[in-house]
RNA sequence: GGUGGGAUACCCAAGCGGCCAACGGGGGCAGACUGUAAAUCUGCUGGCUUAUGCCUACACUGGUUCGAAUCCAGUUCCCACCA
């Protein structure tokens, strides 16, 4: 499939370099707006925003690609702003690529009362508890409107612990709205992405992935992850995914991951990963460096004045103490959370750019292995603190 | 000098005879956060070989009472008003 925008010869998506040693990509995909470098981390921006930062920053930290959220802007500010301002792009002046979330995964993550038909979701408001209704058209008009480079097919987003009769009519629907979105029109140049349900289930995300991918979409997405499983289960959700999704398409992973995660996904065969994590752990008070998390809002950090990451080259590090940074989240200063904010989203980009550059260089394994080295996630480092003591 | 009010844990502050190691804030400490209803949420915050246990605690000293942070007397300090 070529690009229509760039009226070029150019795949949507092309495989650069593959690691021998595990099913890690190098790649490009070719959107309206740019291309990408893969594997690649998007911050995300639901409402237009991505929380504390601006695009000169998101430029500056080196970030290709954002996301953006059908749900929450056709209720808020509603889509004649966005259309009158001149599309999302010009609305929030990030002039990159674009991905928008169909909002499947808000209907059923923040609504209670539900209704779901044949054609879509009733449910309420979030904001007001008015009636709404989304579906494979609602979701894809939106998208249009909103003007996004890569729209999401609407899905049917279980929670892990659904019961199998559920994730399984979720599999239904997900493959038949997926055809309904296929149907509908775009914006130019406007990619779309079908994605795979499944929960834990090996035989549901094969038969969902091989629905999927007949409709020949643009790239894929796996989810019905990060929906509160452990991690081990998601990992398998990803691994039973996989290997039906075509080599030629980008494979998305949908919410995550901590950055061992996403490293470890990589290593699974995944390019595209979008998570809240670096930003709302940073809104929070915790930073993520290559040892791990740590909260700077911790006394440990009260007059220490080294920064975050002595070896991270963001603004923040390159500029203030974690004396400093922690002094304005005490005293509730809004640059502490900018701050922290701008340090993990580059650390999730840095990382991302490390990864590529391995691949590049075919030592891909080696900073694998080194990175999970050294990055220790709070629960083990609890754990290994219980059965020494 | 007189009259009135007050002194409670790191800070502010409630309690005014037993259900008080003491409400609630703040601060501190720890944990959580994964397609963002999150600058949020949850614990802990006198000490102890972590216990339906003991000890030390509501300015100080003494008293009343089966029992006092709570009542009484005196002392010290603070505040207000009057001289």
């Amino acid at each position: 499939m070529t690009n229509a925008v760039f009226g070029l010869d150019r795949p949507v998506f092309e495989l650069v370099q593959t690691d021998p040693a595990s099913k890690a990509r190098l790649g490009r995909l070719t959107t309206a707006r740019g291309v990408i470098d893969t594997p690649v981390f998007m911050p995300v921006g639901t409402q237009a925003s991505v929380k504390a930062l601006d695009p000169r920053e998101l430029r500056e930290m080196g970030t290709q690609i954002i996301l953006g959220n059908t749900y929450h802007l056709s209720i808020r500010p509603g889509l004649e702003i966005i259309e009158a301002a001149g599309g999302l792009h010009r609305f929030m002046a990030w002039d990159g690529p674009i991905l928008t979330d169909s909002g499947g995964f808000q209907v059923f993550s923040l609504a209670k009362i539900r209704r779901v038909k044949a054609h879509g979701v009733e449910f309420r408001s979030h904001l007001d508890g008015s009636p709404l209704f989304l579906g494979p058209k609602e979701a894809m008009a939106i998208q249009r409107a909103l003007g996004s480079d890569i729209a999401m097919v609407f899905d049917e987003c279980p929670p892990h612990d659904a019961p199998a009769k559920e994730q399984r009519l979720a599999v239904e629907r997900t493959i038949r709205w997926a055809r309904e979105c296929r149907e509908q029109p775009r914006s130019p140049g406007q990619l779309v992405f079908g994605i795979v349900q499944g929960g834990a289930n090996a035989a549901l995300r094969e038969e969902c992935a091989r629905a999927i991918t007949a409709l020949d979409f643009d790239g894929y997405a796996i989810g019905g992850v990060s929906v509160g499983e452990p991690e081990p289960e998601m990992l398998r959700a990803i691994e039973f995914a996989e290997p039906f999704l075509p080599a030629g398409k980008a494979r998305y992973a949908m919410g995550l991951g901590t950055p061992a995660q996403m490293v470890e996904l990589v290593a699974r065969g995944v390019d595209m990963f979008d998570c809240v994590l670096p930003t709302r752990v940073a809104r929070n008070g915790t930073a993520f460096t290559r040892r791990g998390t740590f909260a700077i809002k911790g006394g440990a950090c009260k007059a220490e004045v080294r920064p975050i990451d002595e070896s991270c080259g963001c603004f923040a590090c390159r500029h203030f103490s974690r004396a400093y940074i922690r002094h304005l989240l005490n005293v509730n200063e809004i640059l502490g959370l900018r701050l922290v904010s701008i340090h993990n989203s580059h650390f999730y980009l840095h990382v991302m750019r490390e990864i590529r550059a391995h691949l590049a260089a075919g030592t891909f394994g080696d900073y694998r292995r080194e990175f999970l080295a050294h990055y220790v996630p709070t629960r083990r480092v609890l754990a290994s603190r219980h059965t020494e003591g």
